[in-house]
DNA sequence: CACTTGACCTGTCCGC
DNA sequence: TGCGGACAGGTCAAGT
């Protein structure tokens, strides 16, 4: 679930709270979320101090003073948590906090640092994974190799945004939309909200669209995605910031788990769940047709 | 080749 | 109440 909106609020979270402190200890138990087949973890990571927090599409990197990296994908059901050793609070602490104490069952990875606070990487369904590599290397990783433009950089117009999308010209336009090498972090959530703003039914080929569907597309993926990071993402189960608290974009959300309910733009007309693409796909029967 | 489906997992919810 | 099955959705491998 975490998409673009999401990885972006737990990067600006972990960025104010983990440059600067040094890795005392690393406990990881499951050997698909970490380390990685070739790397010394006690050499790389042990005693390394974290110098800065990036995102490029849904994967956040961890860079440290080793000049090694942490890159990690947080799938679908991964959380990435810190904790100050001072501070305990659960599930209905009034931060709106959605997890309880840590580590819990789902805890895959801790990372304890001098200072005593750490960072809990958990994934309920494994998923997701932590990968330590050197950091000229990340580069280099299949995914980065093959992923589309962030969508929300300057240079990322409607025309490059058509230019993208038209590759897959025969797939439909949600297909395209979610693939990552064609445009970086979309994901189910934001796919369907921005072709709901945009009146494009999901099925739609992509090479039946004109350009003034993907200008109207073009800023209708724009504004959700900035306006959902404004929200700190969308919590719709799992996902949680750095603190571990909820998102609140889905109060805003438009079409995205609300099936049975009417469309803003329609009172009358209700909202319908189909499949597209393979997904679970909300749209207004009324705005969006083919 | 272009595109679609299945596998990876676990927890939750629905119907019988 | 118990239980099987569908569903959740990111990405890659396998299938059409």
């Amino acid at each position: 679930m975490p998409e673009l909106p999401e990885v972006e609020t737990v990067r600006r979270g972990l960025r104010e709270l983990l440059p600067g402190r040094t890795i005392a200890k690393a406990e990881y138990s499951h050997s698909k979320s970490f380390p990685n087949a070739s790397v010394d973890v006690d050499q790389s990571l042990i005693g390394a101090t974290i110098m800065d927090v990036r995102r490029r599409a849904k994967v956040l990197i961890i860079e440290l003073s080793t000049n090694y990296s942490l890159v990690i994908h947080l799938k679908m059901t991964g959380q990435l948590v810190f904790r100050s050793h001072k501070v305990r609070f659960g599930a209905g602490h009034p931060n709106d906090s959605l997890i309880g104490d840590l580590p819990d069952r789902s805890t895959r990875v801790t990372l304890t640092f001098t200072d005593h606070s750490k960072l809990f990487f958990n994934d309920q369904r494994k998923f997701g994974w932590m990968r330590l590599m050197p950091s000229t290397e990340v580069p280099n990783i299949d995914f980065m190799q093959r992923v589309g433009p962030e969508p929300l950089e300057a240079d990322f117009t409607w025309k490059a945004m058509r230019d993208r999308l038209l590759v897959h010209r025969k797939t439909s336009i949600k297909a395209a939309l979610l693939d990552q090498t064609v445009i970086a972090g979309v994901g189910n959530i934001y796919a369907d909200e921005s072709l709901w703003g945009a009146k494009i039914h999901p099925a739609t080929q992509v090479q039946s669209l004109g350009d003034r569907d993907f200008m109207v597309l073009h800023k209708a993926l724009v504004d959700v995605l900035t306006l959902s990071i404004e929200k700190g993402g969308s919590t719709d189960r799992n996902y949680v910031d750095a603190e571990g608290k909820r998102g609140n974009y889905l109060r805003f959300a438009n079409v995205f788990r609300r099936d049975g309910q009417a469309c803003p733009r329609h009172p009358n007309i209700m909202i319908v769940k189909i499949k597209v693409a393979g997904r679970g796909t909300h749209i207004c029967p009324q705005c969006q047709q083919l």
